[in-house]
DNA sequence: CGCAAGATTGAGGTCGTTCAAATAAAGTGG
DNA sequence: CCACTTTATTTGAACGACCTCAATCTTGCG
């Protein structure tokens, strides 16, 4: 599935956008307010921290990194976004994020009113970014907890029991992100992340197929249990 | 004690909302729109993980933390708030997260409309909680950095800067919360937190007369080195 | 004063990191 | 399509930052 999107989202794409499978995406109403969908690859930046807050985006197929850096060069990954999801809402005029396509990804970018955080194009969409911030801030504090206070083992059986709810065929999961991006996401290494995946592996709480980028939960219970 | 916040919180709210400058607090401006005003000791919640969530709420005086709990008792203070900001806001029916009470502290209440998430009471404080949520959200991206990826005494460093900035007088920090609280904010132990700042104050960067309870900045450029 | 709670200090242990090497995957150019 | 390079991932061994356990000291309070 994520295949499948990254490989359509490489071609030019314009005229209306016709999106359905979106959650609570309603065409006939977004049609009128629809912004720019633009197209990037893997690592391509599509803002950077600093930058001007001009537009708020969505996620339309393929998937996004947004973080920060310490000056040393350390990251800390603040989430990852899935086709769905809004990203880059902020209250000030600069960016306080950096945001980075995964793979081959295609978004929406909604202009934000000049002097209001909120885009223009009417109630239903501003109701909309209201909601993906709050749902942000939850996310966040639920980060929070598992970065200060949980284990190596801990915060991977999270981190794939969330990622596996959200992505479609919630058994089996297409990471579309690199061990490099998982540790700056969990506050790990890309060697302890390495570990606790064949950990878990030998456990058979989980396979890895193919190249191991994609992870089949066999037993999400022992999970779920691990997650503490 | 939830029985009494609801029955006092009921008080109708009127009058047409004024407030434009959000960080500042303006007691003759506030007095339209107000809410319940409400008293809590030290470590009183305020409401739990799970209340239904009813109102919005603003510290007047004293201090408050949101707080996450793990099953085996772990937690993880997302954050402090100081007079003048708002907490509690929520998307949901239910609060993500616990507030209790660092010492003896004021909060006014709002009521949050039925089917809305923003409080009953005008556009303008409607605007106000947007904003919070959105300084909400900036707070807790850069405490994720913080958690994930800096080492004790960076966040240490981080943390008397960040209370020096907010507190009125920006060399002398009066410390509303314990050890504890501090150890379980910045993902250490009270031990850590307890090491890290004597190794401090032997190096003359910071200062901790009158019973540790409160912390002179000796050297500002010396911590904002340290933070990284 | 005497007790309880909070904070500091010390000694030793552990989990995750660091450094280093091997293996696997993905490009690259012929 | 195949050697060759480059990059990502896995694995191992040793170290270190922070934690755990425990004792001491301090402060607040009946």
């Amino acid at each position: 599935m994520h295949t499948a999107l990254a490989a359509t989202a490489s071609l030019p794409i314009q005229g209306p956008a016709l999106l359905t499978g979106v959650p609570s995406f309603r065409p006939e109403r977004e049609a009128v307010i629809v912004g720019a969908i633009r197209a990037f690859t893997k690592d391509e930046e599509i803002f950077a921290e600093g930058d001007r807050t001009v537009f708020v985006y969505k996620v339309v197929s393929g998937a996004v990194r947004t973080c920060k850096l310490l000056n040393d060069g350390r990251r800390q990954i603040a989430s990852f976004h899935l086709p769905g999801d809004f990203f880059g809402i902020e209250t000030g005029e600069e960016h306080r994020f950096t945001a980075e396509a995964l793979g081959n990804t295609t978004v929406i970018k909604y202009r934000r009113g000049s002097l209001d955080t909120l885009p223009t194009g009417g109630e239903a969409l501003s109701r909309q970014i209201i909601a993906a911030m709050m749902r942000a801030l939850e996310r966040a504090q639920a980060h929070m907890l598992l970065l200060g206070r949980k284990s190596a083992v801990e915060k991977i059986a999270a981190f794939l029991l969330d990622l596996a709810e959200r992505e479609t065929d919630h058994g089996h999961i297409d990471l579309p992100m690199s061990r490099t991006d998982i540790a700056d996401y969990l506050g790990l290494t890309i060697e302890t992340v390495s570990r606790t995946l064949t950990q878990l592996e030998r456990q058979g709480i989980i396979a890895m197929p193919a190249q191991r980028r994609s992870i089949v939960l066999r037993n999400t219970a022992a999970l779920q249990h691990l997650d503490s």
